[in-house]
This record gives C-alpha cells, sequence and structure tokens, in this order.
DNA sequence: TATTAGCACTCGATTTGGGTGAGTGCTAAT
DNA sequence: ATTAGCACTCACCCAAATCGAGTGCTAATA
C-alpha cells in the first residue's frame, strides 16, 4: 500500500491532481488532468489510473459525477514523496528577516513572527514561547506589600523579568527582605532554578537548628517563589481570523471549536511539543493530529534553536488543502530567522 | 417624537414586541402580539398602532408580509424607559463574587473578570486594564545586558513590575548601574511617574556642568526608562467564540471584521473609553457606537472604582438582540464586584 | 370615535421539476 | 496496454407553483 506499490505515472498523476485541488479547490477531474499533465494520456486511461488510486485509498469522489480529491493519505504520499518544494525568494527571506529581525525585546520579537508567519502564509501564525530546560536565575528582590504579602521579582536566563506574589508568615520590614535577598542572590545567582530548589532544601536542613531564624525564613520564602506556576508553555497566535476565508471552514461550528482548542490551548500545545525533539519541518495533515478539531487543518511546524538548544515551536495552521510547497520552506526560514535573532539579542 | 408622544398603550405594545423579539428572534406580528399581550386588543388594532410605531421610527417590517422587528430607535426608547430590569438573584451574585474574588493577583483577577462576564452572558466579555492617573514609583533597577543594553525593571503602584529595555551609550558595570539605580530611587521613590520625569528634566539643566558624568548618565537613562511607551489602553477579552452561535451574525464576513476588530482594539478601546466618564452603565445599541464593525452589536460597560476612583471599564459586546434586562445588572455588579475587589488586594 | 371583523393582497420561503454539464464506469476497438 | 464511445449519475441552476404568515384597507360595530 506504500508509494513502491504506484508506478512512475500514477504517483506523476497523483502530483498532480493535489497540485490541481490544491490551487483552485475543485475535484479533479479526468479530462482536466489530461490537459494539464505534461504527459499525454487520454482521459480514459487516466479514469483507470485513478479507480487504482482511489482503491489505495489516496484519493477519493466526494459523489459519483465527480472528479477526485486527495485523502489524507493522499497528501501525505504527496508531502512525503512527491513534493518540489518552492526555493525562496531571497527577497522575500531578506524581507523576512529585516521585519522580524528589528526588535529588541524577545516578547515583541516573537510576536512579530507570528503575525508574519500569518501574514506571508494566509494562515494562522503560531509561536511557542522558548523553553529553556535550563532557567538560571540572575537576580532576586524581594518588595513588602499589605497582609503579610511580598512581591517578589525574579530576573532570569539573564533578561527575563518574572513576578509573582507570596504570602508569608509574618510582616517583614523592607530592611529584612533587602537582607533575606542578598542572601539568596549570594547564595543562588547564576543557578539553574530548579538547583536552586534542591539546595534550598538541602541548606533548610543544615539550618534548621544553627542559623537565625531570618535566614530560615529566607529560605522558605524562596521555595514558595521559586516554585514555577504550573506553567506547561504558552504560545503566541496570530492572524487566526485568516481561517474564516477559507470555505472548507465555512461550517461555523467546526470554526468555533478549532477556536475555542485556540483559546485552550492544551491540545495545541501537545501537538506543538511533538515537534519540539524533532529535526526539522514537521508536518500534520488532518486528523493525523490526533486531535478531532484539526481534522480539516493541516499543521507545519518546526523546531527553533538557540545555541544549537531546541527552545520551542513555531508554524502555521490552515486548511489541508493549503500549499504546501511554500508554506513548508516559509516556516523553515521563519524558525531559523528568529532561532538566530534570538541568539542575537541574546 | 420622543416617547411622549406615545400614549401607554403603544409603549407597551412596543415593549411586548421588543421582548417578544429578543425571545425568539423572529419579526413579530399582529396576531402573535394579541395572544402574547396581557391587554386584550385586537390583531387590527395592533395593526393599526403598528403602522404608527412604524412611521415614527422604532420598528420597522424587513418585508411586507413579515412581522415588525425593533429598530434602533426602537430599541433605544426600550431600554431607556420600558425596560423592567430583572432584579440579580442573590445566588448569582455571590456565586459571582466568590468565583471573582479568590484572585490574589490582579492580572488573573481581571482575567477572571472578563471570562465570567463572557459566561453568564453568552456574549463576549471585555475589561478594560487599570489605567491610573497617577503612577507613582516605588523603584527602579538597571541590570546591565549585552551590547550596551540596559534592562531597567520598574516597579510602579506599590505592587506592579514593568521592565524595558534601553540603548546607552557606553557600556556600565554593574557597580555603576547600581550606583545610578541608587541615586535614583533616592530623587524619585514615591513620586508619581510624570512629575518623575519633569524632575529629572530640571536636574538635567542644574547637573550638566557641576554633577559628575555617571549622574548625568543616570539621569539620562532614567530619561529614556520612563518614557512611557506608546499604551494607550488595553484590554482582556473573553468568549469571543460565542458570538459564533448567534445567526444574526451568520455572515462570516461580518463576524471576520468583527474579530479583527477585536484583535486590532483600537476602536473598542476608544468606544470604552467614552464609558470611562460616565456614571453606571451605559449602553450603545448598534450603530450608535459609531463603528461600523459594531453595528449589529450593542455594548453594555460599565465603568469600575478603586478608591472612589474610575479607573477601568467592563462590559460585553453581544448582538443588539440580547437580553438587556439581565445583562444589563449583571455588568453592573461585576463592575462593583471587581472594584470592591481590587480595593481589598491593594 | 375607537375598535374590530373581513378580505384581498404581498412576498419570502419552500417545493417541484426540467435542463445542463462535468464526470464516471464499462465495453469494445485499436 | 490504451483509447474511443456511450450510457449513466448527480450536483447545480433556474423557473414555476404552492404555501402561509402577515399586511393595509374598508366597512361594520359598540
Amino acid at each position: 500500500m506504500s508509494a513502491t506499490e504506484l508506478n512512475e505515472r500514477a504517483q506523476l498523476l497523483l502530483k498532480n491532481l493535489v497540485e490541481r485541488y490544491i490551487r483552485d479547490g475543485q475535484p479533479v477531474g479526468s479530462r482536466t488532468l489530461s490537459r494539464e499533465s505534461t504527459m499525454e494520456i487520454s482521459p480514459a486511461t487516466i479514469r483507470n489510473v485513478m479507480a487504482d488510486l482511489e482503491e489505495l485509498g489516496f484519493i477519493h469522489a466526494p459523489h459519483t459525477s465527480a472528479g477526485r480529491i486527495p485523502t489524507i493519505r493522499g497528501y501525505r504520499l504527496f508531502v512525503d514523496s512527491l513534493l518540489t518544494i518552492k526555493p525562496l525568494n531571497k527577497s522575500v527571506i531578506s524581507a523576512l528577516q529585516q521585519q522580524i529581525g528589528c526588535n529588541e525585546d524577545p516578547d515583541k520579537l516573537l510576536a512579530s513572527a507570528s503575525r508574519h508567519l500569518s501574514e506571508v502564509t494566509s494562515m494562522a501564525g503560531v509561536v511557542m514561547l522558548p523553553r529553556r530546560e535550563q532557567v538560571s536565575l540572575r537576580q532576586v528582590e524581594f518588595l513588602p506589600l499589605s497582609h503579610n504579602r511580598v512581591l517578589v521579582i525574579l530576573v532570569v536566563n539573564e533578561r527575563e523579568v518574572q513576578n509573582r506574589i507570596i504570602q508569608t508568615q509574618r510582616n517583614y520590614s523592607a530592611a529584612e527582605l533587602q537582607q533575606i535577598a542578598n542572601y539568596l542572590n549570594q547564595l543562588c545567582a547564576g543557578h539553574d532554578l530548579r538547583r536552586v530548589r534542591q539546595t534550598l532544601l538541602n541548606e533548610m536542613d543544615d539550618t534548621r537548628s544553627s542559623m537565625n531564624q531570618l535566614m530560615a525564613d529566607a529560605i522558605q520564602m524562596a521555595q514558595q517563589a521559586f516554585t514555577e506556576e504550573e506553567q506547561n508553555g504558552d504560545y503566541l497566535l496570530a492572524g487566526q481570523t485568516n481561517l474564516m476565508s477559507y470555505e472548507e471552514m465555512g461550517n461555523l461550528d467546526k470554526l468555533r471549536k478549532l477556536f475555542d482548542a485556540f483559546n485552550r490551548k492544551r491540545d495545541i500545545l501537545r501537538l506543538l511539543d511533538q515537534s519540539l525533539h524533532a529535526d526539522g519541518v514537521q508536518i500534520f495533515i488532518g486528523e493525523e493530529s490526533g486531535y478531532e478539531v484539526l481534522d480539516e487543518c493541516s499543521v507545519v511546524a518546526s523546531p527553533y534553536k538557540v545555541d544549537g538548544e531546541v527552545i520551542g515551536v513555531l508554524g502555521v495552521i490552515g486548511p489541508t488543502r493549503m500549499a504546501y510547497d511554500r508554506v513548508i520552506p516559509l516556516v523553515d526560514v521563519t524558525a531559523q530567522l528568529l532561532g538566530a535573532t534570538l541568539n542575537q539579542i541574546k
């Protein structure tokens, strides 16, 4: 049932059919294909070949007297072995580079990447927020709030600022908090956040009896502060509304479910996670993704790297019937550009 | 042309008509209205009254042989003087209170408010981010980055953390930056950000010749850091997808334009701004808003206060044909709850 | 004078049915 | 193995027919 069972002609035919269908969205008939195709075969012969292709599950006819459209399997074979990737125009690349690269702020950079992905593809662009295995703590700062609460500011990975509010046992003065911060900064600066947590646990045992109460409090407090929020990742999405223009999305109910999934984030994140440890562009066609809401969509995704380490995934989401030959290199180059730019401004 | 020109009966009729139309979305005919209405009037009489109402522009017939539907003017009269507000169930209020009030973090609180607005109304919920006139600086911190850039962390309004990256003339050491921060903290802490900017400008003149270069740099740097980003406000939106269920939104193109407006934010913000200086719930019906994308929507909005000062607006966006009698009190109470909760956790 | 019953009429919505055309599968000829 | 020929299928389009909810107007009524 694999491509090897198809002779050259059948493959070429399938390729033409998919290309044609992607181009204008109409079921493709034998006559059209005969005219279109470079090789000269009569419609009748093509019909025979198409019957075979249908039997093998690569194409199917929406109804008796219509042409054929590719099935998921058909698309899969197409992208795996038939597709000829369109090399990107240099000018397109440099344009992307300029528009994405002009960002100082990493957050804005990511947002701009997703926006541009959506713009150049006319589909939805998604960029997973970077998630480093190692989160090194640079500095920590405590500020007292009312009601025994403390505002904690963490600077991690050299330049990212996080803040959270923790509840404390008693009221601390600004001076005390300063002391605590100093202690922790000295103890932890430059180390991985997870390791820091471990260090603190050990420290705690050592300290309990010997050291002064304040340091014990500090550790307690840091414990609270460093407990990572249950943050299973997040992403930036742009151009969802582009998807409303595709007639294959005409079904409002389905579209709504898709948008709800975007808001829920969980499913999309799981899917993107699958590309996190893959190398290069990955493609999920229709129901291949395993998520029902995506069964009429394809996702083209690629990991992006900083320092040679994969830290995130970006991609586009659009109808199964998309111009893979253009989208794939676009996603690819955007991932590389994003990685490179992140490296630069690091 | 005002309500005063309408006798009691006509008003009651209009009220019934609007209520009925809001309930099931079909043009309302004289027969239905005659059966529905408490008063016993024959369809023929009702037809006469309806003809008057139509002439005055309160209702109109989509076509000759259909019933009538309210016009914008009709809705306006309805919400202004005919509507009987449904008093909220105590249990609904306390449920809202619980769900919204259990948030420590102001950001999460706002998000939760918009989410709950959307849930209880089955429409889109929107909460403008608080915008205080006065932004008092609590602390500033500088951290050196590579390439002559500096990460600035500002803590304002006691507990909100902002960060930005600025470009400097030369490379500063951590120690130098610490000195600069100390100087600025001492000079500025507790003051309004705008005033600080002004102070710095004056300081600059004084300093230029006399004080050491570092302080001059500090002021230069602070200048850069305190220049507020062009931030015309922002909002949190939840439940957009709810809008996809209303058949009056069936037009995909229009829906897309609406969603695009949500993303663009500008128009919606301008509209919400109008409620910023109003007292209590405001209602914009259809094209009254002045924004074309909203011409089939109504917006019910209310300002919310902290310390008696209005700092933001929240509301819902839905089809013109919405249950105003339920939505209005819901928006009202949510605004009050949000204000109260913000006050508490301040 | 205000209300109502009666009636002809309007017009959107739905159904019906024929015609068209793109496409098919099968068969027989090449 | 390929192709021409042919009967057949079926979505799509259009026009006509039907239906029914609702109207405005007029004349009768309280």
